[in-house]
DNA sequence: ATGAAAGCGCTAACAC
DNA sequence: GTGTTAGCGCTTTCAT
């Protein structure tokens, strides 16, 4: 058997109510008893069962984060800001992977429902808000980071990706680049759709046409992102590529030199999403830098705000996305 | 209020009990009863509470996974491998990091054995084993990877590092490397130290000596590594260099790049755990390559194995690491 | 300020 | 095979 608090109590000479007390501090102890229970607490090694609090308090202190790849840099990046936050106020959290994957998303929040954590940071797979009622309906607050959600009363933290893109785009032009490429992120997603509409009105405000032979569409993977150069490559010649998030600039990077073709003499190239390794590369790599560890920060102060019963309208917090120009164009 | 099983039960007509032999179909109920309890259960959304469930059982469907760092591909790509396999087998997975951190190393093992998770996956941030018996007094089972500790009785599942690492250097060597430069990994746990191990003994089988100027120590991380090349080429002028992990090798490809280091004309570089994007450096870079999802997925199935109950004296999976050669030598 | 007692939602033991 | 009952460990009234 594991102590339990009926243990502590008869150790400490006190009732489980008193060292329920004493552990949760909200209400006042004599100094005695305080210090009788600590010491029981210390000596015998007890640690609350959680499952038991959980079910009396009907709620816990971890916060879940459903990502869509744990493989992302840019998302593993933000789960520190997550973490730090959560933890200076004493939530853990818990990671788990959707892999881009509606089906598993919905069993993750679904789990997270189940296990009635705290609250949840959701990077969505999909545009769609409905699955979200299981955890709002149980009062578990939502903020979804990166992407929105459309029609969701719930927080979200994202940047601003219009313009970010806008200013990659003009970017390259500026370079004198005028066979600009794209290779766009699922549509479905806001940013995948929102890269892309940046990087239209930036040909357009530039004058220039879009051309239909110069976007590609992939799907946030470096398979995809290599995949798509590959096939751009084949059939058409920019001088300029606009690659829409971080992975798949990766997988274009590679495509590209197996093409032979140099960058940035033949084709200028820009990632999305900052990557600690960009200047690792040669040449360094041009690319919209995101804040990615206040994305997480905001997010998880939006979500304690809520926690702590906040009930005001929603917020969306859009936070500045910087381009960072280095050798590759 | 959320629904419970009392209002399932009312509204199929049923006991509460039944309707938990239904949902958890360990036993036999009559096919009509079991076909109105579906319905009723479908109806009303209803979903358990797993808190309750938790405490009753003291078990839970979640393992835990710990790991060192979740911006390292390593981790996630094993991760991925852990899902999967848990997943297949009604388990979710939770991901939890230690950074390193022996003090938040003990607060998730806590948290694990607080939350009583069925199992936990740990990369151990120190090679104490002490901690783990939080854990194992409660029943948890708990598999290391990557790293061993010393004297724990929990299975492990590694990587032969010391013949890997001996291969890598053994490889340098035929290439006609003499002044081979090691950056080693932290020197407490067993990767660190088998890798640098595999290292002197490959020099020594050559009838080289083993010169200290030539091995620097680092963190596992980029930065340590960037900070270790940038020593070691103000002290010394190897002609070959091998990063024992990962992100230390980016850091040295950074050192390098900066000094004006060609690759592999004045140093060849080894790079241990092999990354995706691996190919997308110039030159590619050659690395011993370790079967990330592979250790994943034994893992996991250690862990399946104790949880139903296998009381068998630890087992030591120790999977092979293969040395890929590319363009960096 | 402290203790006694009730009960969160579920499943296991027992009776039928 | 199904229902009734008890209780997992905790927090929270409600008395005192």
């Amino acid at each position: 058997m594991t102590t339990t608090i009926r243990d502590v109590a008869a150790a400490a000479d006190v009732s489980p109510a008193t060292v329920s007390r004493v552990l949760n501090g909200r209400v006042e102890v004599r100094a005695d008893l305080r210090e009788r229970v600590l010491a029981a607490v210390a000596e015998m090694g007890y640690r609350p069962n959680g499952p038991a609090r959980s079910l009396r308090t009907r709620a816990t202190t971890v916060f879940g984060i459903i990502i869509t790849d744990v493989q992302n840099p840019f998302f593993t990046s933000m789960v520190r800001g997550i973490e730090d936050t959560a933890q200076r106020a004493g939530y853990s959290v818990v990671l788990a992977n959707s892999d881009e994957d509606p089906e598993k998303e919905q069993r993750y929040l679904e789990v997270a429902a189940a296990e009635q954590m705290a609250g949840v940071v959701l990077a969505p797979a999909q545009p769609s808000s409905r699955r979200l009622e299981t955890l709002l309906d149980r009062g578990i607050p939502v903020v979804t980071v990166d992407r929105r959600l459309r029609g969701a009363p719930v927080d979200s933290v994202t940047v601003n990706n219009h313009k970010a893109a806008h200013d990659a785009t003009t970017h390259l032009i500026e370079r004198g680049r005028r066979r600009i490429a794209i290779i766009a992120g699922l549509l479905k997603t806001t940013t995948g759709s929102r890269r892309l509409a940046g990087y239209k009105a930036a040909l357009k405000d530039a004058g220039l046409a879009v051309d239909d032979e110069f976007v590609v569409l992939a799907d946030f993977r470096l398979e995809g992102g290599y995949a798509a150069t590959k096939d751009l490559l084949r059939r058409a010649h920019p001088d300029a590529l606009f690659a829409s998030n971080n992975l798949m600039t990766l997988g274009a990077l590679q495509a590209l030199s197996e093409e032979g073709v140099a960058i940035p003499e033949d084709v200028a190239v820009v990632g999305f999403d900052d990557i600690s390794w960009a200047t690792a590369l040669r040449p360094p790599l041009t690319a919209v830098q995101q804040p990615t560890y206040e994305i997480g920060r905001r997010a998880t102060e939006l979500l304690l705000d809520r926690v702590a019963g906040d009930g005001s309208p929603p917020r969306h917090i859009v936070l500045p996305a910087e381009l960072v120009v280095r050798g590759s164009t």
